[in-house]
DNA sequence: TTGTAGGCGTTATCAA
DNA sequence: TTGATAACGCCTACAA
């Protein structure tokens, strides 16, 4: 068994109270009671049971982040930044970071929310890859639960949000490669269901507008956000009779495919065809080509989502809603 | 406040003992009492309070792991895919999967793993990325705490773990590239301090002797396991007055680095220079060329240690030590 | 400044 | 087959 409180006031021969009170930091101890208690407590490697802890004052001290994927095929750096970005915020606050895993909108997804709300495991909850009508969102406001959210949805919801303009971002996207001499520009796109498709696909098509080309719908595609979605994707516009001189994939893994194809198909990534993503992780840097993109601080993000989400936990009216503009990164990709 | 077992038990005018045997499955309870129970369970959204079941079982049903990375740059794809294989596999067996992120040996992680098993706050440790003296074993060990690792240490210490045999591996590897015609082969490592750097370099080493070639000491080069890290020693590498016409990397983000300063360097991979690394996660088959690389399955080895720590917690005498080959994927990167 | 005691929501022991 | 009751370890109002 572990050492309890019991066991370090008994050996100090003090009451559990006065032990406790003098590790919370109470002023209505004495100050050499205090030593005595911090010094043996340390000795003796306690620590305060966490269950015990929580049932006591009904809350948990972690916060809970579902991974929306799930299986083999998961190696998005988005999510590695991401739960580093919450990671790392959580343990500066003396919390802890609860994840699990499932595919977007699947029973299991539905399980993990209920039960983590329904048992209490968590304080709050962060939500990433907003879908347009968002079930989680919807549930976890109906249950007055707290969470913040990487996005938004488009129902009638109030939650503290951070959102990338990614709209803007791809508007200048659009223009970046037209001024480098791309008309025919393709968009391999996700799933019309998740917001980031929705407000990317847009912001192509306004950067068409912007530019006065005609929009083609034969050069929207839809990819599943993978490597491997983007190449197949890429395969099939190659396949076109009048094949795209640009490509822009809804975000870094896709266009990561697409020059994959690119390649394949005896194309000089930057000058037969240009391509261009979305996020900005690491990886983009050290592709070959490097990858053009629009940055998104994942991490950054990350940290201020736990952040608003701690607020909000901590009773605060946190009403806040935060847009951030992406940066254009030209690389070689889109480059010559 | 969430609905209690009381709230249950009061609804249906029975006790909370029999609601809860009822919910628990006992068989000491009538069919019916215990239909009519789940019923009104489900209907209330009941589920037990997870603090309280700690408190009174003595144990979380979670476990934990931490990443042994922390701050902006970190978008290992290894680890994306450890933890989902972590998180699925604990999901299956309702087990909820509790991470943070911390750098090795740092002040941070010792709070970390002191937190964690004097608060027991988790019923068990997966540790990953082990090093030669590991305190973190040790400490586990001391403590009699359930622990299962990717990899092993120096020290002696009694533990279930999986070991992929990179020395072989890499042995092989090296056979590979010299197969291709190349001998002047360098090798960008980690620290010294990692198990996987001692025995990577040791497998180079071998393969190097088992193909007549002499050890070249200023062809093996210290990176940090990093893109960038790859990418600088890589550069190092080409300044050399006789530089190599192959580059192994610890691991793929050491090679994709590689291949990033070769191409600066106006070298095409493959052709002038051929490079490898080691991981095999996703991304190596779509960089640019393709990579040749040792794949480990890291998402499968992810979901054992699991299971294997998992049989420990429920006090079974698992004594095991699973050694898996790597397997050599050949791409274009070492082709031609 | 310190101690007593009640209760957080469960599960498990024992009795009915 | 069901119910009363005692912990699990901690925090805190209240008493001393």
């Amino acid at each position: 068994m572990a050492v309890t409180i019991r066991d370090v006031a008994k050996r100090l021969r003090l009451s559990i109270t006065t032990v406790s009170r003098a590790l919370d930091g109470y002023d209505d101890v004495a100050d050499k009671t205090r030593e005595r208690v911090i010094q043996v407590a340390r000795e003796m490697g306690y620590a305060p049971s966490r269950a015990a802890r929580q049932l006591r004052r009904q809350q948990t001290d972690a916060i809970g982040y579902i991974i929306p994927a799930s299986g083999n095929h998961f190696t998005d750096p988005f999510f590695s930044e991401f739960i580093a970005g919450l990671g790392d915020e959580s343990t500066s606050h003396h919390f802890d970071l609860l994840v699990s895993t499932a595919p977007p909108d699947s029973p299991a997804e539905r399980e993990i929310f209920e039960r983590w709300v329904q048992s209490r495991l968590v304080d709050g909850i962060v939500l990433s890859r907003m879908r347009l009508r968002d079930w989680r969102a919807k549930y976890l406001s109906d249950n007055d639960f707290p969470f913040v959210a990487h996005g938004h949805t488009h129902q009638r919801l109030k939650y503290p949000y951070i959102e990338v303009d990614a709209r803007a971002g791809f508007e200048i996207l659009v223009k970046h490669l037209v001024e480098r001499g791309r008309r025919r520009i393709a968009y391999i796109g996700a799933s019309p269901r998740f917001t980031l498709q929705y407000d990317r696909l847009q912001g192509y098509q306004n950067g068409l507008v912007n530019t006065n080309i005609t929009f083609d719908p034969s050069l929207v595609i839809e990819g599943d956000l993978s490597r491997t979605g983007g190449y197949e994707a890429a395969l099939r516009l190659f396949e076109l009779a009048k094949p795209p001189t640009a490509i822009i994939g809804v975000n870094d893994l896709t266009a990561i495919g697409a020059m994959r194809a690119a390649r394949e198909k005896g194309l000089v990534v930057g000058k037969d065809i240009a391509v261009a993503g979305y996020d900005g992780t690491d990886d983009s840097e050290h592709t070959q080509p490097p990858l053009t993109t629009l940055r998104q601080q994942v991490y950054d993000i990350a940290r201020q989502l736990v952040q608003m989400l701690l607020a909000r936990i901590a009773g605060e009216l946190v009403e806040s809603k935060l847009i951030i503009q992406p940066e254009l990164v030209v690389r070689e990709s889109t480059g010559g």
